[in-house]
RNA sequence: GCCGCGUUCGUCUAGGGGUCUAGGACGCCGGCCUUUCACGCCGGUAACACGGGUUCAAAUCCCGUACGCGGUACCA
């Protein structure tokens, strides 16, 4: 019979959800969709001092944005709740109580000026660890007496007892067997001073009591999962099955920090990708694939489809370097997926917010004009403003290639056939401007060009004789007056 | 420094002893389509980090080196 999975996704409200943590999210979630698991959402908030009050419901609104739902935790409830990590202090000083009742961790009243002199020692011996914990004051090596004493009167830690050599392994999905010396491992503090634990012992006893089957994280914990093994140990627990996701680095190779994304533009929080204009099926896809692939040559796959196709055993091992322009061709493969319907219900609040007025029915016109050609749903107002509202500046290279002397006349000559006779459909535009060439005898090229140029000062842009039909005779009319007079003046 | 994890086109990657003169995608460059731009299609550019082994045969297995990344907190 198999297990039925539980993972969890657990991060810590110390900013904004960031994007490697949105795909942490998304493995944890299509692992447990693919196989009718649950996914339970659980907020580290140990460390008050890091507390940043607007994540948690960054965090929530994100994974709820992009369609990430919850099975467990904040705002859903659950069999284990708490899903606060602050909640559960009780929880967590019973069972460092109960390590150190049975051997396995310690009481330590180093001040940090001790602990600092011990890390700069510089002679090779300056972990806190089984070489050096008996230099150190805690409770292996002080009196009985005096520990009492200073359990008593000073601040104090609760460390585990990391053992003395044996070698701590591993199976990680994704790398399969790790192994560590358990003598360079740390004497972890478990209970800090603050009586709040760290996320290693939080993170373990709650990943127990939430009979949690997957640990699916980020590389970056990969070097404390020996202490989490020793713990699981100390406890005589069965640790879950771990895995380790390779990072998401920075398009230069470095970490994707705060820092360093902001320096290159690029966007660290999902938010700001929100913000950009992304669209979250775009985002969820690429994210996706920094990492994993199906095995095929498949690249765009809905979330629904990445649940069926998803597998851990084809997470690969290296570190993915962001790149922005995969990401905008996902976000415009999107795009044009897209009925002309959905695209100018996404457009409809942008255009309002500029303070245009369309009609859906022209404003759906205009989205089957130019859903090929954007890449965003607000380039709808910023490259394709024309739409809207008539040209303020008329392409420079454009006008003087193309826009003679008798270009103003035969445009007017053009209005005029235009009101007398406006084309109800891109055929019948058509057809109005070749009979309108034919009969002056001149070139398509005469007419063409500066009735683009008129309409949307743009030397390029959808089908011309689609936005005649968009634009109507007056309109067009109005901005042929308005080119003449600019251009020409 | 120490510990760990990695290393295939610029980037994301396929591949896991012979089918690899290494495949796909993004980007870039050509071409076609077209009144233009885009979409689409066709083509091109470009990679197995290095050195030793093992083997009839290595991008693939082993060892070493180099490089990159992560960790080394009373942060997560």
């Amino acid at each position: 019979m198999a297990i039925l999975v539980r993972v969890r996704f657990a991060p810590s409200p110390t900013g904004l959800l960031h994007i490697g943590g949105l795909r942490t999210a998304l493995y944890n979630y299509l692992l447990a969709r693919q196989t009718g698991g649950t996914f339970v959402l659980r907020i580290e908030d140990t460390d008050q001092t890091r507390y940043v009050a607007e994540a948690e419901g960054d965090i929530l609104d994100s994974l709820r944005w992009v369609g990430l739902s919850i099975d467990e935790g904040p705002g859903v409830g659950g069999p284990h709740e708490p899903y606060y990590q602050s909640q559960r202090s009780d929880l967590y000083q019973a069972y460092a109580q109960q390590l150190v009742d049975a051997g396995h961790a310690y009481y330590a009243f180093d001040t940090p000026d001790a602990l600092r002199a011990l890390r700069e020692r510089g002679d090779g011996n300056t972990a806190y660890h089984t070489a050096t914990r008996g230099q150190m004051r805690n409770s292996l090596s002080l009196s009985e007496a005096e520990t009492a004493d200073a359990l008593a009167r000073e601040p104090y830690v609760v460390r585990l007892k990391v053992p003395t050599g044996e070698t701590i392994a591993f199976d990680d999905a994704i790398r399969g067997t790790v192994s560590f010396q358990s003598d360079v491992l740390d004497d972890q503090v478990l209970l800090k001073s603050d009586g709040l634990p760290t996320y290693h012992l939080a993170n373990v006893v709650d990943d127990h009591h939430m009979g949690i089957t997957h640990v699916i994280r980020g590389e970056e914990w990969l070097p404390s999962t020996p202490k989490h093994i020793a713990l699981y140990n100390a406890f005589g627990w069965t640790p879950p099955q771990m895995a380790h996701l390779p990072l998401i680095l920075s398009p230069t190779g470095g970490k994707l920090s705060k820092r360093n994304a902001d320096k290159m533009g690029i966007p660290v929080s999902v938010r700001q990708y929100r913000e950009a204009g992304y669209l979250p099926e775009a985002l969820l896809n690429f994210l996706a694939f920094l990492g994993w692939n199906d095995g095929t040559e498949r690249e765009l796959f809905t979330l629904d489809e990445l649940v069926q196709a998803f597998s851990l055993d084809r997470v690969g091992t290296t570190g993915a370097q962001f790149s922005m322009d995969k990401l905008q061709w996902y976000n415009q493969q999107y795009l044009m997926a897209h009925t002309p319907a959905e695209l100018a219900a996404l457009a409809r609040p942008l255009v309002e917010a500029e303070g245009f007025s369309i009609t859906d029915e022209a404003l759906e016109h205009m989205a089957t004009m130019t859903r090929e050609r954007i890449v965003f749903v607000h380039d709808i107002v910023t490259s394709y403003r024309y739409f809207f509202a008539p040209p303020t500046a008329y392409n420079a290279k454009g006008v003087k290639k193309r826009w003679k002397a008798d270009t103003g006349a035969l445009l007017n000559a053009f209005g005029e056939t235009m009101t007398a006779a406006p084309p109800e459909t891109a055929e019948a535009a058509h057809d109005l401007v070749h009979g309108f060439v034919a009969e002056r005898e001149v070139g398509l090229g005469k007419i063409m060009a500066p009735l683009r140029l008129a309409l949307s000062g743009e030397m390029g842009g959808p089908d011309l004789f689609e936005m005649l039909v968009f634009f109507g005779a007056a309109e067009t009319v109005h901005r042929i007056d308005l080119a003449i007079e600019r251009i020409e003046s």
